[in-house]
DNA sequence: AACGTTCTCTAACAACGCTAGCATTGCTGT
DNA sequence: ACAGCAATGCTAGCGTTGTTAGAGAACGTT
């Protein structure tokens, strides 16, 4: 019934993504080529295929998996605290750029917040949502929002790097010594 | 001296640049191909390169400008007041989703803020400071950064779109309901 | 009308993601 | 131990991509 062992497609799959991740930090995205790839890791392309059939973006999606487990070490390793956390955050994106803009940028999309979505992206979200207690999640909602927002500007260089910190610190202001509010907006009108 | 009169390269770049934006508006970023954009046009690939002789990148940074140009124009069609620009801001992100991508992701990078950078860059940015009054543009800072983020968060389906107005909401809060900061943070250390 | 210069097109290169088909591998049953 | 077999991995190729060199056409000048 099985005249040959199947590969151990979960190992498989992870040195792939680590290979890629590696390879993504220190050349850029332009050099993860599925060429390259099988090259380094000492394979043909058709070996990726095996791991990932979805072709070269479910692999792209693993990396991105990776690297919210990556930020979300980063943001457990500091105390659960606002302003730690979101320094964590923004360091993070600002050392890991090219990890970074994979977890947001390329990838067809998976979901945050309170629902579903892989372990590794609910963990970082709630590693931020424990700095930011409160009754619902729309504040770490838009905490996660306005961090992205920051590296995401910073790392594309569109805002003046000097005044870097003054922009964290106006941010941490305003996402903490704000009372709660109860004006309900409702949240079925939206664009 | 010149047999052949040259062709007005501005009309081209403008020309192309158009017919690129329909295009990635219509289809997305997979139809956006050198070949695709030459047939469109009704000419050959090398013309494209006459025109933009940086090649691909350099025509999808002048895409982006054009973007520039339409959002500035979008924001400064409602009056100057934070709600109604924030709502017009990500009223334009969700309609024009890849365009907006083009701006963010995809080019090498063009300064914001009260430096230099193209016109439409600043004229994006003033028709939102417009609507953050202040001493400084900090805040004018963080609000582009929180926007963006909310924007960015949303195409990508990272945020349950059922609170997407409780977010709008309190962002607007966090932005205007916070008195000046006399804090200086500096400046000079950033990660 | 012929020239000369400049532009534009044809054609091709290298590299990309991806896949069909063949050779190889390693277990199984006698 | 030896042959059979099924799933593996590799070789080779297809269709595209961005980009560029060299041939051909077009136009103003003389």
């Amino acid at each position: 019934m099985s005249p040959r062992p199947a590969p151990d497609l979960d190992r498989r799959r992870y040195r792939i993504t680590r290979t890629a991740r590696d390879l993504v930090e220190s050349e850029g995205w332009s050099a993860v080529t599925m060429r390259r790839l099988a090259s380094e890791l000492g394979v043909t392309q058709p070996v990726l295929y095996s791991a990932f059939p979805a072709g070269r973006e479910a692999l792209l999606d693993a990396v991105a998996v990776s690297g919210f487990e990556a930020i979300a070490e980063a943001l457990e390793a500091v105390e659960p605290e606002a302003l730690a956390r979101m320094h964590a955050y923004l360091d993070f994106a600002a050392e890991r750029t090219h990890l970074y803009e994979a977890m947001f940028s390329l990838p067809s999309g998976l979901q945050f917040g309170t629902g579903g979505g892989p372990e590794p992206l609910q963990r970082a979200f709630a590693a931020l949502r424990n700095a930011f207690p409160g009754p619902d999640s729309v504040r770490t909602e838009v905490a996660w929002a306005t961090l992205h927002g920051l590296a995401t500007l910073r790392i594309h260089g569109r805002l003046p790097a000097s005044s870097a910190s003054a922009r964290l610190h106006l941010a941490h202001r305003m996402l903490t010594q704000l009372p709660e509010n109860d004006s309900r907006g409702g949240g079925i009108d939206d664009g």
